[in-house]
DNA sequence: GATGAACCGGAACTCAGGTTCCGAATATAG
DNA sequence: CTATATTCGGAACCTGAGTTCCGGTTCATC
C-alpha cells in the first residue's frame, strides 16, 4: 500500500509511458473500440506489460482522460485569463469543442452513459468546473450572455455540438445557432 | 425468393408479434444493449424462434426501428396538418423528441455512427424527410424561423437534444435556448 | 383422427476480446 | 561481474453474447 514510493526500474517508466502514448492515440482515433491488444501493438509491448501497468482496461482509459482533462484545464485557465469577458467564453467554448472534435475518445467519455461518469472523476482532481463557473458568471455579468445562463447550460450546449460531430463539420453551424440564442443584451 | 406468399402458420404470426412487441419493450428501455435471450425470455419463447423469424439481432432491431419510424412519420404527418406554420413546426420537434425521450433505442439508432445508418434505411420506406423538409420551408417563408434555416438544422437541433437525453429533462431547457437562437422575424 | 409440413425450445457451439500466468530477459545493487 | 528482484512477452485461458441445430411439438389438411 506504501511501496509507491520505490522508482520504477527505467525501462518499466518507459515503457509505461510507451502504453499511454499509444492509447492515447489510439483512443483518440476510435474511442472505446480499441482492443488492448492492438494498444499493446502499437506500443511495441507484449499485452502482459499493459497490463502490468494498468490493472484493466477501464483504468488504462481513465489514466488517458485524467490526461486529457489536466489539458483541458490548463486551456480553461488560459481562456479565463482573457480580459474581455466575452472572448474568455467564446475562446473556452472553442477549445473545448475543438479538443473534442479531434478526438473521439474525449467524446467518447463525456457523453457515455457510464456512471460514475469519467468527467466527475476527473473533476475531483481537477478544478476545471470552478473555472467554467467563473467565465460564465463574468460574461453573464458583462450581458454578453443573458441573465439566466448557467454553467451547467454550457455542459448542454457542448454535448450537443459533441453529438453533432460525425464527420462532417455540421457542428460549427450549430454551434453558431445556439450562440444566438444564448445571447445576452450587450453582446459586444 | 417468391415463396414469401405463404402466409404464416397461426402460432408463428403469434409469436412473430410477441417478439416484435417484447424487442421493442426492452430496446425502448436499454437501447442496444438487450441481449437475444433476454427478448425470448420476455417474450415467452426460446431463441430458437426468435431466430426464425429474423435472421440475426440487426434484422431484428431494424424491424423494430422500422415500425418506430412509420409511427414518428404519421406524427410528423400530423403536425404539418396544422394551420398555423409556427405550431406545426413546434408541434413536429416536440412530438420527435418526446418520442426519444421515451424511447433509448430511439436514440441510439439516430445518434449511433452505424454506417449506413438505420435512419437512412427507414427514410427510404418512409416520407419522414420530405415531411420535415416541408414543415421547415413553412415555418420559415411565415417569418417564425430565420431565413436560413433548412432542414438540416432540425437534425442538428435534434441530436443536440438527444444527447441531453440522460436521466433529468435537461433537454427541455437546451431546446429553449437553442429556439431563441433559430427564431425569425415574425415568430407570432 | 391421421399425416406431414411447419414450427418451437434450449442446450451446445462459436467467436471475439479482456485477462492471467509463468518462463525468459533485463536492470540495478553490492 | 554476480545475484536477485523487476519486468517483459505472448500463448493460453475465461467469459459473455450471438447463433446454430435438431429432436420434439403443434397446426392445417384430408
Amino acid at each position: 500500500m506504501s511501496a509507491s514510493e520505490r522508482p520504477l526500474r527505467a525501462d518499466a517508466r518507459r515503457n509505461r509511458e510507451s502504453v499511454l502514448d499509444a492509447a492515447g492515440e489510439l483512443f483518440a482515433e476510435r474511442g472505446d473500440a480499441v482492443q488492448m491488444d492492438e494498444i499493446a501493438e502499437r506500443a511495441g509491448l507484449g499485452v502482459g506489460t499493459v497490463y502490468r501497468h494498468f490493472a484493466d482496461k477501464q483504468a488504462l482509459l481513465a489514466a488517458i482522460i485524467g490526461r486529457r482533462f489536466e489539458a483541458m484545464t490548463e486551456s480553461a485557465r488560459a481562456a479565463d485569463d482573457s480580459e474581455e469577458p466575452g472572448t474568455a467564453f467564446e475562446e473556452l467554448l472553442h477549445t473545448y469543442l475543438e479538443s473534442a472534435q479531434a478526438d473521439a475518445g474525449f467524446r467518447f467519455a463525456l457523453l457515455g452513459p457510464e456512471e460514475p461518469s469519467w468527467v466527475q472523476i476527473a473533476s475531483e482532481k481537477t478544478d476545471f468546473g470552478e473555472i467554467i463557473e467563473r467565465v460564465v458568471q463574468r460574461a453573464v455579468d458583462a450581458g454578453w450572455l443573458r441573465a439566466d445562463f448557467s454553467a451547467q447550460d454550457f455542459v448542454l450546449i457542448s454535448r450537443g455540438a459533441m453529438a453533432n460531430m460525425t464527420g462532417a463539420d455540421d457542428w460549427r453551424r450549430y454551434v453558431e445557432l445556439m450562440l444566438e440564442g444564448v445571447r445576452g443584451p450587450d453582446p459586444q
